[in-house]
DNA sequence: AAATCAAAATGATATAGATCAATACAGCTT
DNA sequence: AAGCTGTATTGATCTATATCATTTTGATTT
């Protein structure tokens, strides 16, 4: 649930715009087809909260589902705890990027989700949507697809960690940032990775080690330059031969 | 890539119950909360089609989304081939199961689907399920809880494939398949794997012999008996054990 | 600026699982 | 019944990545 209560926050608060209309994102969030007064209607129903501060939950595992998120600024990593206690993240989420879905099937969240910095989040109410869905059907077909969306992204992440090595684990994960941060026109080859090297290694299935290793390895073969967060990529289809290659020459 | 032209199945053909009301896994596909004469609309949009033979297609990956299907009795393999070719299996679907979303997002299939056995499914065309949930409410939702188990599915299988090891993977899919199996008032302990060990170890992020050695350990230490394709479980807590323990003593 | 602490990088070593190779076995065909 | 074909099992070896240990760096506190 979001705390709405902690808003001791005094840095940097990005002023949220308070129509959908103006809001960068919203082709992500918005169907495009939607007529003026339906727009409206949508408008009425997403929350603009306070801007999160780092660690800060926007739910945690086991509460009831009421609502998913999309990311204004900002990012939030998604994880669940499996037996052991261990943590397992299942998802980075960037600008312009909706999650909460895992609570629909059983009505309460699989997931914790929490800010990985200063992160500014849209609350959609869920039963307004679907009242919404109800008497637009253009929404209730964007749902869907948005909801099937993170089917495709969760399988793509199965193909990755079933049948690739750790170079190519996070080549993919590198790529994927650079491709969805240029959809928010960002820069897709300079930027600053808002997870950790634990949180990286993983989501990839990893240990810290191997990830510092890999980045250090892509560093020697000129692919990126990296310090700690900072990220420049200098030959992307290097990188793209390194996933596509099973053999990878050294 | 997958010859549909090969019908020359002359054996067991099952024969299909003429009504979801009579269908053992309607409680899979139908809400349960549904009208009579609401089921009896739902009932004219399922499709139930010719049994499937082994190794046919229900659908390729690239063609367009239309439909979503249920599994009657049998079972269905979810895969994508990957840059280079190979083939990355992303779901195993057994009866009562319904698959397919995958398609929905880019409206058209990401995944391939083909028949594991003798297999006999349901047909469940979307624009009409669609038309439906529009007037019928409680098939929106329901309808949205499927697509989204289907991410609960997903994002375990990552967790999975992400901290897991050899051992415990097998031993999950074995459980899974086990409830899965229960669920459908069939043998959960006596089963006959419908898939060959090349699709597990795929499924899983491991290798023929890997797998092949994991069946033997796990023989050795009497959790099981195996033969083949053939499975009896003997200690499924022995095996939840295994699972849950980071500290596996050998 | 010295001290403390956590994240990241690097090195040395161990090991789970991959790879390569041989064999066993069941289902088909002839 | 003999041969063929593909799948599964088992064994021997190799290697990518984990694990353990140390150092570097940068941020925060005193």
């Amino acid at each position: 649930m979001i705390k709405d209560d902690i808003v001791k926050n005094t840095e940097t608060v990005i002023s949220a715009p308070v129509s959908c209309r103006d809001c960068r994102m919203s082709a992500l969030c918005i169907p495009l087809s939607l007529k003026s007064d339906e727009l409206y209607k949508l408008e009425q129903v997403i929350q603009h909260g306070n801007p999160l501060q780092a660690r800060q939950p926007v739910f945690n595992c086991g509460d009831k589902f009421k609502a998913v998120y999309a990311v204004r600024s900002g990012s939030v990593k998604s994880f669940c705890i499996d037996h052991d206690g261990r943590e397992q993240v299942t998802g980075f989420y960037l600008p312009g990027e909706i999650f909460g879905w895992d609570g629909l099937a059983e009505d309460q969240h699989q997931n914790t989700a929490i800010a990985l910095e200063t992160t500014s989040i849209c609350e959609i109410p869920f039963d307004q949507l679907e009242g919404l869905g109800a008497t637009i059907p253009s929404i209730q077909k964007h749902v869907m697809r948005l909801i099937s969306r993170e089917i495709t992204t969760d399988q793509k992440l199965i193909a990755l960690l079933a049948g690739n090595s750790a170079h190519q684990r996070l080549a993919s994960l590198l790529l994927s940032i650079s491709a969805r941060l240029a959809r928010q026109k960002l820069s897709s080859t300079r930027f600053r990775l808002p997870m950790s090297r634990g949180e990286i290694s993983n989501y990839l299935g990893l240990t810290v080690e191997t990830v510092s290793r890999a980045f250090s390895y892509f560093q020697r073969k000129k692919y990126l330059v990296v310090n700690k967060k900072e990220i420049e990529l200098l030959d992307k289809p290097g990188l793209e031969r390194l996933i596509s290659n099973s053999e990878e020459t050294a």
